[in-house]
DNA sequence: TATAAATTGATAGTATTACTATTATATTTG
DNA sequence: CAAATATAATAGTAATACTATCAATTTATA
């Protein structure tokens, strides 16, 4: 549990954890230090034991706030998720214009990240780094239809509903709002990953984000 | 659907395997079974002893084929990605209208995919499924930079480098014809995998393919 | 303050994975 | 028919992904 502002706290799913990581030390320095060790060498490299040794305690001892580094994964995944909705309520609320609510929602999923000093054992920027090289492989196992019933993707689904409703909000016509939705926020990830790795088929340049191509698409589709 | 040209052989970067599977028995036995248990257990769960297993063969004479899963799984999709580049080709060839050709395009990387006859140890319908579940984690991986220069996903970046010059036939004015293009390839798995596993934020139906998502988004975009 | 309870650390152990190496046995080819 | 090549069988290694046990330390509470 993380305060954001003085009364709003960032909330994830009890089964993603055995114990609590944020009700102790050591487990805020399991968050902070996966997310720095999985940025370093990768989900597949990352080990509990490689993580055990970068924080000078012991696997055992992350294996009781973790089962696996899979549900470790997905709590961190969510907690940026979490995150993004948080920022995307406050950045739309109170504003009559939908297209206007529209431009705030896909700034807030398609731009580059940077740390928000509220959360001394997350660093947003590194965090998001990590949701655009790893995200999907958190949906993309075997086991996804059990987790999704088990309220693993809640929170994501919860915001791309946010954009499906402000979608719907610009055009009630508009028979797609769901994979529009779902496309502009997957699709930016990817976006983003063309334009570390496979530059040739991105527009995105090395430090521009995707807000431009998305904007511009939602606009000429929706308007 | 279009059938291979029966003298047609799709070649694969070399790079890819430690000898050519499609030159033996043993070879083509191991790609038509991968693809059969990696779409069955997953790719994590996949593993050269089970495939050995599966085609009663041993772990050892895989290792002669492919120096490991993950290489085997580049050779899959990179197979893949040329059988829709070959048929994107045929498809396009001759039409002299722009948007035509690019509605062809659209259909053939957002249909769904059934079995093409034409290669027996190849079942490109459940190597589609392979795509959808399988492909983006031969990119996300620390070794990508050094994969794309040894050339792994030069097939898969021929296929968007041809949508992206269609779309800029239709519209030479628009300035993200590579992301469009990219948006509209790796958008349409997701696409499908939503529709498989987090069907509430997708449009897409259980049978339904991704082409009037995508073709009515490139006309709003370009026309 | 004493004692119980909870937390963490250290060590050991297991099954599986991802290979490599060696040798024997088929099969193909020249 | 001999030589070359391909495959099968077996063994072995280091790392991974855990589980279990027990001791030491910290914290809570009566």
């Amino acid at each position: 549990m993380q305060k954001l502002l003085s009364n709003l706290k960032i909330t994830i799913n009890e089964k993603l954890y055995v114990k609590d990581p944020e009700t102790s030390e050591l487990g805020r320095n399991i968050l902070k230090n996966s997310i720095i060790l999985i940025d370093e060498i990768g989900f597949e490299a990352f080990t509990f034991k490689k993580l055990g040794e970068k924080i000078q305690s012991n696997e055992s001892s992350i294996y009781r706030y973790f089962e696996n580094k899979h549900k470790l994964l997905v709590y961190l995944t969510s907690w940026y998720w979490s995150w993004i909705e948080y920022r995307m309520a406050f950045a739309t609320t109170n504003i009559s214009n939908p297209v206007e609510k529209l431009e705030k929602a896909i700034i807030l999923v398609t731009e580059n990240v940077v740390d928000d000093n509220a959360t001394p054992h997350i660093n947003e920027g590194i965090l998001s780094r990590i949701i655009v090289e790893e995200f999907t492989k958190t949906l993309m196992t075997k086991e996804v239809d059990n987790e999704n019933k088990e309220g693993f993707f809640l929170v994501y689904k919860r915001v791309i509903n946010r954009i499906i409703d402000i979608i719907k909000e610009v055009n009630p016509e508009y028979p797609y709002a769901k994979s529009l939705a779902s496309n502009i926020v997957e699709g930016s990830l990817h976006q983003h990953f063309l334009k570390n790795h496979l530059k040739t088929i991105t527009n995105l340049s090395e430090k521009e984000c995707a807000t431009e191509f998305y904007t511009d698409m939602a606009k000429k589709i929706l308007l």
